[in-house]
DNA sequence: CCCTTACTTCTACATTTATCGAAATAAAAC
DNA sequence: GTTTTATTTCGATAAATGTAGAAGTAAGGG
């Protein structure tokens, strides 16, 4: 191979690292995580968080599709409920065996402390 | 307080997040990461990842100042290492802390399973 | 049905990020 | 001290992302 290449496990990492890499996000998540597995409807979000509609929509679509939070139609009210739990577990994960489970090798013959 | 805001804390897990939340500077990062504590140099690392040098110092740059990397000018060379395992731990904990402690209470009263 | 409510999609615009070649800097070799 | 090598900064352009108002869709109430 002429240079390192990303896996699909990469690409789909980084995704969901972009998808926590905005600070309107997170605050979205953190309030999501807060409220508990009832979760909440966009509107009580946008009323907790300050943000717009359209963009929470926005926002949450990026969320869900990576799997950080999960969206339910009830009646007319969508309810948001995060799953960050085993996801960041799982992106923790990413780095501490994708990547560094290959160092282990390199670093003890470099001597690794 | 009227909305929900970002603590300091949270604007910095997500500054951490984005800079990981790249294909190519997680590319760069596993790259460094297997190359061990001794580190690659920018030019060696541009050969591995067939990214442009003045596009390698960009990304660096943010993964440096979010701590997942660090560099040491050695002659007319820049060194760099991952320091990833114990950001990642960090990053993993803010959600798992900083976000979720919180949640602990509220889901025992909705029943949390 | 018509009206209100709750979201979503569309559209447009602003901001940020990415990319890379060329010029600048800095260390080392000669 | 001139040249080569290694990287950074600059500048310009392309692409992606963020933002929000307006219009559209769908559910529930009167």
């Amino acid at each position: 191979m002429k240079h390192e290449s990303a896996t699909p496990a990469l690409t789909l990492a980084a995704s969901s690292f972009a998808a926590l890499g905005s600070e309107q996000r997170l605050l979205v998540l953190r309030t999501l995580v807060r409220a508990g597995s009832a979760g909440l409807s966009i509107g009580t979000l946008g009323d907790r968080t300050g943000v717009t509609g359209s963009t929470l929509t926005h926002h949450l679509k990026l969320l869900a599709s990576a799997g950080l939070v999960k969206q339910e139609k009830q009646g007319r009210s969508t309810i948001c409920a995060a799953v960050a739990y085993e996801e960041v577990r799982a992106l923790a994960n990413f780095l501490l065996t994708e990547c560094c489970a290959d160092a282990i090798d390199e670093c003890t013959e470099h001597d690794h402390g």
